[in-house]
DNA sequence: TATAATGACTTGTACGTATAAATATGTAGC
DNA sequence: GCTACATATTTATACGTACAAGTCATTATA
């Protein structure tokens, strides 16, 4: 291997800044000092120092010299070479998403990630719209909360090219295929389960839900629930379930014959299991409508305990949400992605359950 | 301006590539060729080609000749060359942030712009640590909620630099200079004054008020109450104002002291001006354990109108804040900047008050 | 005292030359 | 038809020179 000259003056200049003898903002020696030093021509000593300004490590100043620029050194090259993570969620202005964003942000920032957002209002097209825009953006990775994960989603195959383009993709929340996709997701079901025990610990037999239709996360709650009532001999009733979409959730509060709805539903029921926290304080709102008082004459539980069902009338008993958690793992998950270190990933946290007002002993 | 040789065959072959006369993956012109072609020497061209290499629109083989690497241009270049806004803020979880943000991202993603987050949970080191990272980035505006807005803050001059290199910034929330920066904001202490004149219109004379110290907003609702009370006639008294930080806030529902605090300064008074539905709440929480009943006892007014406050058992009367006005306003005054259609921009939002449960007449 | 001019020093642009090293190609020899 | 070699072409490294242009501190001037 040839020594080459400018390679020696190049590497010289790194060497003090990176012991530090040279710091950030220092000015470093003048073309014709390395000249004198190295017994070079102009030419090399011009070579070594485009090389290092190439690389960040210094920039050059007409007529002053050039200046060690170390502290920036990594991300200088700006968003060309910078890692950008995009993170598509449904909303923003609930209680959840904003928490585990803020965690990955944290994450990232720290290992020197960009998080770029995006919302979808939990619609297919708009989700469509997103991922054909990102389609052709230099992405490190995605972190996504898919549209309308309980239904067959069009979109799938536009997650699949990114993966087949080296991109990795998380799901968070929700998945559109149990046996490709990588995800972090609350185990839902599990939840489901332990909030019916409780229940039924609580003496419930006549149980009533209410759930989201478009989600996968309602489609596990409601097998959650109805697992722990198989396995306790309690006999199910399909018409003490309600099912909402998004667009119902909306206009649950505007419209009368969705009221009429829940009303018939949680008939001849003593506790109900609410989607979330949001949704319980709703059907709570309702009940209290009608003289109904919760918790001595009906139960709720809900998930995702979030401080609006806290600070509700009655505090709402709620599954826990391990939002920090969450964004903590499904950063650390895509990153082992990206950098190959694994190949799959499929994690389920377990959440516990806060006990508070709206569930009694029957 | 000189005419550069160098940039005259950089520019040449540019626009070769662009328009396709030389494709990608098609070997240039020679050094040599190049030199009879524009008559210059061989270093002119070498530094042309070196400039193109550098850009990614060719790269050199030794021996071989250099080539045109067009396609991987936009891949490469990707969020460089897509435009990119940043947006940072204090927290995300809270109940304003989001909704700006969810705003902004839909009025971006419909104009080709692309979000950027970044959170300084209210620390200048944070905040300066972000703006030093951003500082080499490639975006192309700013939209920042400052930390520590009522403190003279040691990054305005980072802010101040981004507009001198033509990247303008847009405050939300608060300001650091009122004279030289662009903002939109809420009219903090037109709304203070309002919330104030209801209470005085509601027969209260002793008032007491509870702010956030660090944030130019308090300083702004806390100037509204007082300017409402002399216009008034009614005696302002200091020790029926408590001044939170951030720090306190975080540590006030643990904290034994700052809850007598809280006592000591509302001692005297029939009603209490919250910085925000959070506050109101804590401070409500800590009278109600006190079996001083609100509104009955005690009225609270606050600002922001949150779900939060509206949840509560006693329904917050709440200085509305208008979120998805103030980031629509924010996205389209930063493009404006951008775009060089205004020069300044300093918007300030009007307010509603929201009248629910907790103000009543004395 | 404030401003303008000067000169020393710095990097930027541009020319010329020479040799080294990688690649491509044509030719001679088997 | 294949290999080895010589040759031409290409880029890479490196020397030298000259002048332009920006920065800064000192000096001279108004």
């Amino acid at each position: 291997m040839r020594i080459l000259k400018y390679k020696i003056i190049e590497d010289y200049i790194k060497n003090e800044v990176i012991s530090e003898n040279l710091k950030n903002g220092d000015k470093i020696y003048s073309e014709s000092q390395l000249m004198v030093k190295f017994n070079v021509s102009r030419h090399t000593v011009r070579e070594a120092i485009n090389r290092l300004a190439q690389e960040g490590i210094i920039y050059t100043e007409h007529g002053r010299g050039s200046f060690v620029n170390w502290q920036n050194t990594v991300e200088k090259t700006g968003f060309r070479t910078s890692k950008i993570i995009v993170v598509i969620v449904s909303y923003l202005n609930n209680h959840i998403i904003p928490d585990i964003i803020q965690k990955i942000e944290e994450m990232a920032t720290e290992k020197g990630y960009n998080i770029m957002i995006r919302c979808t209002h939990n619609q297919i097209a708009k989700e469509r719209e997103c991922l054909l825009d990102l389609m052709n953006k230099n992405v490190f990775g995605i972190i996504a909360e898919p549209a309308k994960s309980a239904l067959p989603s069009p979109n799938a195959c536009l997650y699949q090219q990114f993966r087949e383009k080296g991109i990795p993709v998380i799901f968070i929340h929700g998945y559109l295929s149990q046996q490709t996709d990588d995800y972090v997701v609350v185990d839902d079901e599990a939840a489901a389960y332990n909030a019916t025990e409780y229940l039924i610990r609580h003496g419930h037999t006549q149980i009533s839900g209410v759930f989201k239709s478009d989600d996968i996360q309602g489609v596990h709650r409601y097998s959650g629930m109805i697992k722990a009532m198989l396995e306790n001999d309690i006999s199910i009733n399909e018409n003490n379930i309600l099912w909402l979409s998004t667009q119902d959730e909306k206009y649950i509060l505007k419209n009368k014959v969705l009221v009429d709805q829940i009303f018939s539903r949680l008939k001849n029921t003593t506790a109900t299991i609410c989607y979330n926290d949001d949704l319980a304080i709703t059907v709570a709102d309702k009940l209290f409508e009608q003289h109904v008082k919760i918790p001595e004459e009906h139960s709720i539980i809900s998930f995702d305990n979030t401080p609006f069902g806290d600070a509700y009338r009655v505090a709402i008993t709620s599954m826990d949400h391990p939002k920090g958690k969450l964004g903590k793992a499904a950063f650390e998950s895509l990153v082992c992605l990206i950098e190959k270190k694994k190949e799959k990933i499929q994690v389920s946290l377990e959440v516990e359950l806060i006990e508070k007002e709206s569930v009694q002993f029957i």
